[in-house]
DNA sequence: GAATTATAAAATGTATACATTTTTGATTTG
DNA sequence: CAAATCAAAAATGTATACATTTTATAATTC
């Protein structure tokens, strides 16, 4: 478990080069553990995205597909409005100001670096979608947030488009406060959609 | 993976009480084998629905939960559409013909169990998905299918609504060969809300 | 010389043994 | 007698050792 955090974390950094084979014992000597929770962790990793199947053996880190990006923003774009949806009747004023604490918290002087940043924006989403109490629905969002982290990484994204995200973070509170669900939903899907756009534009970029 | 397919086979037959917690030894026992392949197991069941975390110690065989199939069929509902839409252009003639057959094979006198027309019926929505070339949406589409299956299990369909979902299966067959994507998508969206309406229905009634 | 088969090496899968954690039951204490 | 603490047990986590599978290399054959 702890080797887990660990090693995405790693993942994350980039230490592994993408398209070569990871081998367990190269991993388990460089952490000093043995084989066993090596397996339990990649095998994990591999169901989350961060490692693929290589062939018959092993387990390799894969490149940056646009279109696997693409296509995670697509289903979160038509999947966390319906979550925001269900939690619009229970967001009380407690979870609204909690929410805005979040947001609040995000523009500090000198600014956060984009882990941080990106932390604390999937707080601020969670924070509203606890509210459905709908913990299968939640769970795929999540999961697909996680797979999102491996493309979203350590990469600063421009300030210019920071600032419209907040900006639309705070409409969208306002429009909750207001009891606007449906424009509040309309607006998530769009909010999402741009990030997506943002990424994939980035990642399809000649020279990253 | 041996282990894991029986495992799994076990669990949807049944065999384990549901709320009891499962122990690696007992498990391992009762296959004969050490209890290392039955923490890989274990581990992927876990997320792929089939158990749930027990605690701190072991995992446990879920109940059935109605909102979990709801959320399941919701997210389904959504997201199949996509990958429809998106499979649209590229279907042509032999793929539809391949769909057709699983449809006719599906109409057996004396009709197929539950399991078989379970199968049957996701082979024939796959084939046309798998024409989108979108690995990450069909991954996910495929996972919430995996998760429905504990659900879809042995109870047998009513033969009325398996007449209805036939012909809603041929309706689509020819609503895409005749190149009405969008009209195709609906009755889709449609086809499967029904489903999950059915499923959920069944599920919340009193005596199982 | 190219292709195919055989062989050795290397990596993964599994069993056994041990360490650590968690639970349970009893005992003590207020 | 209830609550808290401690000890023994049972279950999980991990290391080491072995078995099996896979890949790479060498040798053989046509």
């Amino acid at each position: 478990m702890d080797l887990y955090l660990q090693l995405k974390a790693d993942l994350q950094h980039g230490l592994f080069a993408p398209g070569t084979p990871l081998k367990q014992s190269e991993i388990a000597e460089h952490y000093g553990v043995s084989r066993i929770p090596v397996r339990d962790a990649l095998a994990r990793l591999k169901s989350e995205g961060w490692l693929t199947g290589h062939g018959k053996r092993g387990v390799a880190v894969p490149l940056l597909d646009p279109q696997e990006a693409e296509d995670l923003y697509l289903m979160r774009m038509h999947l966390e409005p319906l979550l925001l949806e269900r939690a619009a009747p229970n967001l009380n004023g407690e979870l609204l100001g909690r929410a805005r604490d979040i947001l609040d918290a995000m523009e500090t002087n000198p600014p956060l670096d984009a882990a941080a940043l990106g932390q604390l924006n999937w707080q601020f989403h969670t924070g509203l979608y606890r509210a459905a109490a709908r913990p299968t629905l939640f769970n795929t969002v999540e999961q697909l947030q996680r797979q999102c982290e491996r493309y979203i990484g350590y990469q600063n994204r421009s300030l210019d488009y920071q600032d419209t995200s907040q900006r639309e973070h705070y409409q969208l509170l306002e429009l909750l406060q207001r009891g606007k669900t449906d424009k509040a939903c309309t607006l998530l899907e769009q909010h999402i959609a741009a990030a997506g756009r943002v990424l994939v534009a980035h990642l399809s970029k000649p020279r990253d």
